[in-house]
DNA sequence: ACACGATTGAAACAACTGTTTTAATCAGTC
DNA sequence: GACTGATTAAAACAGTTGTTTCAATCGTGT
């Protein structure tokens, strides 16, 4: 009796646990809080978008803030589960290359993925935080981060440890662009479509090459460390100075060994 | 019936017309709108913030969502009033030391003015687009990005248009991390600073330096243009397609006056 | 002084919110 | 069959929302 099996719930995991309505209160929940935002989204219109009653939510979750937490927590599960992370021990001996193949799989996850509710969710608690943005740091952003960190210290061995966190908010935040600048985007291209500027002609503000787009990051990047790399850091607070230069030992990706390297003695980040 | 009808269209530059409770909502509009968001923010909790009666708003403004477009309006005419953008003709010979600055003013504008109600709603409107999102993309993102754009052409008089676009939004990326992974990146501090990871000790999540961090930037940055300048590049899609050659050289000597064409937005950014 | 338009105040309106309650339905097991 | 426990359906609840209504007030120009 359900009016709309047609959407697509691609239960390729769907488990016995969930009753049907309940994974498709979550599957409902993603679209529409997507959509509309955790507060603008109303339980009704969820309800009657899964084809449940409008206590149905109240009786599986408990509450719309649990029940929130919950949608966000699956949607997370399931985007990382079929988009596997690029590790540094999947290639030890050339940083370059996982670095690249990292880039190329951030923008990916942010521009496929980041069109569907996770993306979309995901920029909506970054500008209005509930207390679901721990739980989704913890599990989302934080693997993201150490992995790409433990890349950069395989490219930058001897570097201090400011520097470094640098450089990687400068990868990152190339990447993340392109995720939370579309909609303005999207509305940038309209205009300059329509009117154009002496240096922004119309017709050039195209969808992102998604190939293109990460050979040109990765480029950029590489080119950028190599410069503050060979530049003189007045940084030097993080001293310490370890004596392994370029050395790719390292090769368990949990890499519980590399912090005495990084982390003799330093709580004094800020002067 | 509708009070608004002649006099709302010219009070955002601060005419003299306001009354005192109408400065009042759009100031008590401006905290309540950037805390709670457009849809959980109530006009009586506005009122009651300003002082107001619960009818106030609808008498001045219409109805809520002109309001939230007056306040964004006006949040966005006073922080950009207050820091005007620094342009390529302000030190034409010396791209490399414009950009160094706009990079400067950037962060500033994001991080400073950024904490303020005009970060924080234009960082609500970027992951929930309202109506308003146009008329503030054309508005503030619009002469950045132009300006940012003519910085570039000056540095990169005969690149393929295409490739310039690529480096604007490394460069914008880069910079505009700092305000959109905010929320993100302070519990990341926390999580961090409480157990630490192998590649992340604690303690080294500090909030940003900013002349350290516009120094990175543009070093960086510098160093990418220069790398992906001297790759070969796919210049001949694009170029064909926009069929622009024209770019570096006719550009020269209308480059101070741009906005003559259909850009009076300009006027937003340097009043 | 009066009148008049602009503004304010307090109450009311209709619609919607998340959540509960109560009754109905459905599988299984004795 | 009857009993049990979990699920669903429909209605009701208490509260808040944006917006209107209408009388009271204020500021001024004459």
């Amino acid at each position: 009796m359900s009016p709309d099996i047609s959407t697509l719930t691609d239960t390729a995991d769907g488990r016995e646990d969930s009753t049907d309505t309940r994974e498709r209160l979550i599957v409902a929940g993603m679209e529409v809080f997507a959509e509309r935002g955790f507060a603008d989204a109303s339980v009704r219109q969820i309800c009657k978008h899964a084809g449940a009653n409008t206590a149905a939510v109240n009786y599986h979750f408990g509450d719309k803030q649990s029940f929130y937490a919950e949608v966000l927590a699956t949607c997370h599960l399931r985007a990382v589960r079929r988009r596997p992370l690029p590790r540094l021990a999947d290639d030890p001996d050339h940083p370059e290359r996982v670095l690249g193949a990292f880039i190329r799989w951030f923008l990916e996850l942010l521009i496929v993925d980041g069109a569907g509710p996770l993306g979309r969710l995901m920029a909506r608690e970054m500008a209005d935080p509930t207390p679901a943005l721990d739980q989704l740091t913890r599990r989302s952003l934080l693997p993201i981060m150490v992995n790409l960190q433990e890349i950069l210290v395989a490219l930058t061995p001897d570097w201090p440890l400011r520097r470094r966190f640098l450089v990687q908010k400068s990868i990152m935040g190339q990447c993340l662009f392109y995720r939370f600048t579309q909609p303005a985007m999207d509305r940038f291209r309209a205009v300059v479509d329509e009117g154009g500027t002496a240096s922004m002609p119309p017709g050039l503000m195209a969808k992102p090459d998604l190939p293109e787009l990460s050979r040109h990051i990765t480029e950029f990047s590489l080119a950028g460390i190599r410069a503050v790399g060979s530049s003189p850091g007045e940084d030097s607070d993080t001293a310490s100075r370890d004596g392994a230069p370029r050395d790719s030992t390292s090769r368990d990706s949990t890499s519980r060994d590399s912090s005495s390297r990084d982390n003799p003695s330093q709580e004094d980040v800020t002067p």
